[in-house]
DNA sequence: GCGTAAAAATGCGTGCCCCGCATATTTTGC
DNA sequence: GCAAAATATGCGGGGCACGCATTTTTACGC
């Protein structure tokens, strides 16, 4: 990758961030793109040629952690399906080092802020079509993996959709408990209750 | 329902349907929200008080048609999940007396334009939203069949996310053959499929 | 019927967003 | 270095979402 590209991916990953950190500590509303492109050190037309929207900033760390789902899926060995989809989602849910570089003062207020974010309409619709986007690569890993035609078979798109419901639900469900879940518990169970075609738990 | 609720709703679906019906015909960006207020006859002032976007008009159908799924899934009687599921989901997709009103001239036509609307980034990201508000009653009727708390218990919420996930796997896989598959088809096998496990087809 | 209170529709003004287009600046390959 | 391509920026316009005040419509008791 040369300079050009390099720049352009640390620019576009600043401005989400930036877009991230101020939404969380003022509120959707409250920032303008003005704010986030001043954040990151660009003009404000140059944010939108990143990003069509705020929404989408907001939303495209998520987009990269699912589409590394898909990514991940590829690089699994042959081995029972739901394994390698546990193993490949597992590990976009562990902080990694870009969390890391961003360290984050309060982790309390930081969560709280989270979900006020998360409440926002238009981003709730953004994070669920970064899911829908990266359903299609996932689609195209498990069509390869299989060896099923995802154009005519529904199967594939099919487990994609189901992989990304776990995983939204997953985090969903992270959010709402207090404290909160930890994902891997919640992503194994997802994964172990759906391959066994979610059967109503007898209590 | 008294004179006033119900002079709402058909106002309500008067916006919806004319957001539709434009948008397929002259594309998503064509429509302004002064058209569609005009061609259902209110101020364009009050197409807000109903919908706070053209998206969500646009989408306010297919969140009806979820909300459905849900209802019906409580009226069901005590059989499977999964037999209660599918019963619930079909019906909501046969043509109903809502689109018997409004009949299309052009069936080819109607189908194009829908696939160029749906194509609409934020179109996408409306409808999803749609599925997932729809998602939080079918957890809760899901919640009450089985006995499951789903402040507690991931089962719930899971499983609404399947639903949902299989739904619009079938609909995204109905929209991408030609011609059509159809959706009562789509959604047996769907729903064969997760109370199944996905388990990898042998071809 | 009729008056009144609630609710809905409307008109107006504001701030912001998204994008097209023209221009300036930077990077790349030679 | 230099020309070409890619990127960043400045400017302006069309439109959208919404708050607020006002008018119109509806519901209901008398």
């Amino acid at each position: 990758m040369g300079l050009r590209e390099r720049k352009k991916a640390e620019t576009r990953a600043s401005l989400s961030w930036a877009a991230i950190r101020l939404t969380v500590e003022r509120g959707f509303d409250s920032v303008k793109v003005e704010d986030i492109a001043e954040a990151a050190g660009v003009s404000p037309r140059t944010f939108n040629n990143y990003f069509s929207s705020k929404g989408e900033a907001i939303a495209a760390r998520h987009l990269d952690r699912c589409l590394g789902i898909a990514e991940a899926l590829r690089e699994r060995p042959a081995e029972p399906l739901w394994d390698a989809v546990l193993h490949s989602v597992l590990p976009q849910f562990e902080p990694d080092a870009a969390v890391a570089a961003h360290p984050v003062p309060d982790a309390a207020q930081w969560t709280a802020g989270v979900r006020v974010m998360l409440a926002e309409p238009v981003l709730q619709g953004e994070i669920l079509r970064a899911g829908a986007i990266a359903e299609a690569e996932i689609a195209a890993a498990v069509a390869d993996r299989t060896g099923i035609d995802p154009q005519q078979d529904l199967y594939p798109h099919l487990v994609a959709s189901a992989v990304m419901a776990a995983t939204n639900a997953a985090m969903t469900h992270h959010l709402r408990t207090d404290p909160p879940m930890p994902m891997s518990r919640l992503l194994t169970d997802a994964f172990t209750l759906i391959a066994a075609g979610l059967p109503t738990p007898t209590p």
